[in-house]
RNA sequence: GGGAUCUUAGCUCAGCUGGGAGAGCAUCUGCCUUACAAGCAGAGGGUCAUAGGUUCGAGCCCUAUAGGUCCCACCA
């Protein structure tokens, strides 16, 4: 019945099927089942922008893998899937998009531009969507969600409304980071800082005399790395505690060029050990200045347009571009021998992070959210262990943002996203913040209501991801049941962005945390270990690798080799690795399928196993529980390098050698019924271990293999038997390869031909041991290239010159036809003997030790002693055959 | 300036609560053995950054030092 299985494993094409046959069948999808425990995972909606990078293989892959896992255990497992409207990174797009055609944004004004906006969304927005499906990841595609859709925006209007209504959002004018060229207001978290050369331009001021008239002698000299700033000062500032300048405070200086007279105010901000103690103050773009400038009363002077260009409050230099006014207004200084000098000075820059644009702090009427009240229940779940962060350390990463948080900026002046449900009179002024459309003023009932031209930060809406997406601010039944999640599976690099927000706003809109885990990981990097990206061009994209080596020979790559939470670099090699086992596993199913040829299959009887059998039932057996116990902590990669060792050491290099000579010979039904039944069950455990790492190739070989269930994603997971609990034949398994690993050692040390053939005898004392190998005979003979197997209690018979192998209870004896040259035979074993000496004397050390016996535990000492007493038993058998040899 | 993290085989990295150093790749040797050459068998290769300390016992815990990476702050 069993197909023609090709010879390697050929991922593309069977890739495809089983994932429309999954979708078919409906197994990603979940409902809610009271029967059930739920477990639910919220996908970090990728961007439309988005094209599937490494970051997202990474990211989906360790998403799937829990929720297969959980899944398979019985779990009623959600992964709840979705994408961002990605608000600046989109409208970006789109304003390059129009300038390709020659239309700028305004236009279109802003319906004709959100109009494009929804089309190019209906376009691209899928495409990460089916870029995703690549993968394996099982997502329950008929609850996809978008962050504007109208679910989320009721639920983005609700909570801004909430929240309003409780004070905790506010209009205010501030200092924000502005981008002169996404125009727009972002947040503190958006901006990062790059060290940049330039320079620290050395001015000064003169002071104004008593009299009224400009000091032609006294001048207070200071630095700045932004002189074009200074058509926007409104003081000069000192430290209160500065002896130097203490008689100047309250004295004004002459502002050049400008000609505005501007007061010498004293501040505590000022440090007296930077550079001459003196510091400009510009309020309204700088935010140290703003602080200051608040405290000491000085006017605010907003010298930039929204481009960067200087305004009408520079004077002549309005019109110009930033750069253009700094080098004009220093050049005039230095005519006017106010320039002290120029230095060069590496300082860090505040860029925005999407488009490297250096910012502009200016002050704008902006919308705030009030963080510190919203911020404490997040705080304490963390703290209390209610919200678990994984690896641990995070939470200082975590801690360290929430101690030093500031109110959140959430308006942009941009058309794509949530637009602010804030709307004002034109007659009277009247705010109102309202979940429905207003348009009548509820104050004067004026009717010129126009609604605030802003919308919301991205984040704002993800934030309520976890609980927007399950039908929120409706109690539904998806909602009861599926919430809280349980895990957030996310890169670090977006804790603050979106993990501590997501945190805040599910306890204060539900009440309750969003989910127990929090489980991130690291960024991938290239083989040199550089981050990858587009300028750059060093970035691999994720579908090459997966056409070339197959989504699971990817996922595992991704999965492996690597701790919790640290970045990983990207190797070819290791894909083809990865590729290779995917093929190793297949090529392993490929022979239990046709050995199971034609033959039908009873339960194997207890009696009918052989101890290999036990053997590696008994190892399943521990890997079932070790693997689960490391999936339950996350421990990913630990758990899927145990399961690839199991398959690929003992399963395919041992077990399955070992049980050739079985299938092969007819003469004994029972044993080799025994033998097919143990290989295809452990192989069937295996691969459901394995599954949720390697969901394509296990499915297809399930699905081969047998016929009662349709999928192996729908099976199961393994559990620990103790019926399959064998500690004795582990014990003689290990004997017996210890023996053949003795035997191929010297025949390779030997350079034996492996065609060469010799019989080996088998001696030892204990009756135990010698059924043990009696039992193993067969297998023995094939794995150690044996032409008959001997198994004896003395050395009846057996050349004097053979070679041997020495084990703790048995001695293996190989006689070649050849004469062995005795010399190097003892050789090898004074080489054994020193080795084992050492070993005997650390053992003495440690037991002869009387602090070790007083304070190691029991259980310590007793192993040492179990080491000894073999150490022992070996040396002396190398001794007796040292003895033999030298007669 | 504050903090995190890393330093283990030629390369890239594992090493879970302290109890005899591991993997993959690379290298060398021998094998096309009827599942797999994307394979099998075997071998070589490490004073676990340095210096102290705690401990019966340290790659693992503590302190310091050196170097790398990253995050936060952003003093003009």
């Amino acid at each position: 019945m069993h197909k023609e299985l090709a010879k390697t494993y050929d991922p593309k094409g069977i890739e495809d099927r089983l994932y429309h046959k999954w979708l078919e069948k409906k197994y990603f999808h979940a409902q809610v089942d009271h029967s059930k425990k739920p477990f639910t995972i919220v996908i970090p909606p990728p961007n439309i922008t988005g094209q599937l990078h490494m970051g997202h293989a990474l990211d989906e892959t360790m998403q799937d893998i829990l929720i297969r896992f959980k899944r398979m255990q019985g779990y009623n497992a959600l992964w709840q899937p979705g994408t961002d409207h990605a608000s600046i990174a989109t409208e970006v797009k789109i304003i390059e998009k129009l300038k390709e055609e020659g239309i700028e944004k305004e236009d279109l004004g802003r319906d004709g531009f959100l109009e494009r906006a929804w089309a190019w969304k209906r376009e691209y927005g899928g495409r990460i969507v089916n870029q995703l499906k690549k993968l394996g990841s099982s997502c329950d595609w008929d609850r996809e969600r978008f962050t504007m859709d109208e679910g989320c925006n009721r639920a983005v209007t609700e909570v801004f409304c909430r929240m309003h209504e409780k004070g905790w959002i506010y209009k205010g004018s501030r200092i924000i980071n502005w981008c002169p060229v996404c125009n727009t207001s972002i947040s503190d978290a958006e901006v990062v800082y790059e060290e940049q050369a330039g320079h620290l331009w050395h001015i000064k001021y003169p002071l104004i005399e008593e009299d009224g008239s400009v000091s032609t002698t006294e001048f207070l000299e200071f630095a700045t790395t932004r002189p074009e700033t200074m058509l926007g000062d409104t003081g000069v500032a000192v430290n209160p505690d500065d002896e130097r300048y203490r008689a100047l405070i309250g004295r004004k200086v002459l502002l050049p060029i400008v000609n505005r007279e501007i007061p010498v105010v004293a501040d505590a901000y000022v440090d007296m050990e930077f550079g001459t103690g003196v510091v400009k103050i510009t309020p309204a773009h700088d935010p140290n200045d703003f602080e200051v400038g608040r405290r000491c009363g000085l006017p605010e002077i907003n010298i930039l347009n929204d481009d960067a260009t200087v305004n009408e409050n520079g004077g002549r230099f309005a019109g110009l571009d930033r750069y253009e006014a700094r080098k004009q207004i220093v050049r005039e200084l230095d005519e006017m021998g106010l320039l002290v000098r120029i230095e060069d000075y590496s300082h860090n820059v505040g860029v925005h992070d999407r488009c490297r644009t250096t910012i502009e702090p200016m002050i704008k009427k902006q919308w705030f959210v009030k963080m510190e009240e919203l911020i404490r229940p997040a705080v304490e779940a963390v703290k209390n262990g209610e919200i678990r962060l994984v690896p641990e350390r995070m939470e200082k990463v975590y801690f360290n943002w929430t101690d030093h948080i500031r109110d959140w900026c959430i308006s942009r002046q941009l058309w794509w996203g949530h637009r602010i449900p804030a709307y004002y009179c034109a007659d009277c002024g009247e705010v109102i913040v309202s979940r429905h459309p207003v348009t009548q003023c509820e104050k004067c009932g004026s009717s010129h209501i126009s609604q605030d031209e802003d919308t919301l930060d991205t984040w704002f809406s993800s934030a309520l991801w976890p609980f927007s997406t399950l039908g929120w601010p409706d109690q539904t039944e998806d909602l009861q049941y599926f919430y809280p999640t349980d895990v957030l599976v996310t890169g670090y690099d977006i804790i603050f962005f979106w993990v501590i927000r997501m945190i805040f706003s599910g306890y204060e809109q539900m009440g309750e945390k969003p989910f127990h885990t929090v489980l991130f990981h690291g960024l991938i990097r290239d083989a040199q270990g550089r981050k990858m990206s587009k300028s750059l061009g060093n970035g691999i994209d994720p579908l090459e690798i997966i056409d070339k080596y197959g989504a699971d020979a990817l996922r595992l790559t991704l999965i492996t080799g690597n701790a919790p939470g640290n970045d990983m670099r990207f190797y070819y090699e290791r894909v083809e690795a990865n590729r290779n086992f995917a093929n190793k596993v297949w090529n392993a199913s490929r022979f239990i399928m046709m050995n199971m040829e034609g033959k039908t299959l009873p339960e194997a009887q207890p009696q009918d196993l052989e101890p290999a059998d036990k053997w590696i039932l008994s190892r399943l057996n521990t890997l079932i529980r070790e693997a689960t116990d490391n999936m339950e902590r996350f421990e990913l990669g630990i758990a899927v390098q145990k399961v690839y060792d199991f398959i690929w050491d003992e399963f395919c290099d041992w077990y399955i050698e070992m049980v050739k000579p079985r299938l092969y010979t007819a003469d004994k039904e029972y044993s080799q019924c025994a033998a097919l039944w143990t290989l295809r069950t452990v192989l069937l455990q295996a691969l459901k271990l394995l599954h949720p790492y390697m969901p394509f190739v296990t499915e297809e070989i399930f699905c081969n293999l047998q016929e009662a269930e349709e999928s192996i994603m729908v099976s199961p997971w393994p559990k620990y038997r103790a019926e399959w609990n064998f500690a004795k034949e582990e014990r003689d398994m290990e004997t017996i390869k210890d023996a053949v690993r003795g035997i191929r050692n010297i025949r390779a040390e030997m350079n034996v031909a492996p065609g060469k053939k010799a019989a080996i005898y088998v001696v030892s004392a204990s009756e135990e041991v010698r059924n043990t190998f009696t039992e193993g005979s067969l297998f023995l003979a094939s794995l150690a290239h044996a032409s008959a197997v001997h198994v004896q209690s003395d050395k009846t018979g057996i050349a004097q010159d053979a070679v041997s192998v020495l084990l703790a209870d048995a001695s293996v004896y190989i006689p070649f036809a050849e004469l062995v040259d005795i010399r190097q035979e003892i050789e090898r074993l004074e080489k054994e003997k020193k080795r084992l000496q050492g070993e005997l004397a650390r053992c003495a050390n440690m037991l002869t030790n009387e602090k070790f016996i007083s304070k190691a535990p029991a259980a310590k000492i007793e192993e040492e002693q179990e080491k000894q007493k073999k150490y022992a038993k070996l040396m002396e058998q190398v001794e007796n055959r040292l003895q033999q040899l030298r007669k």
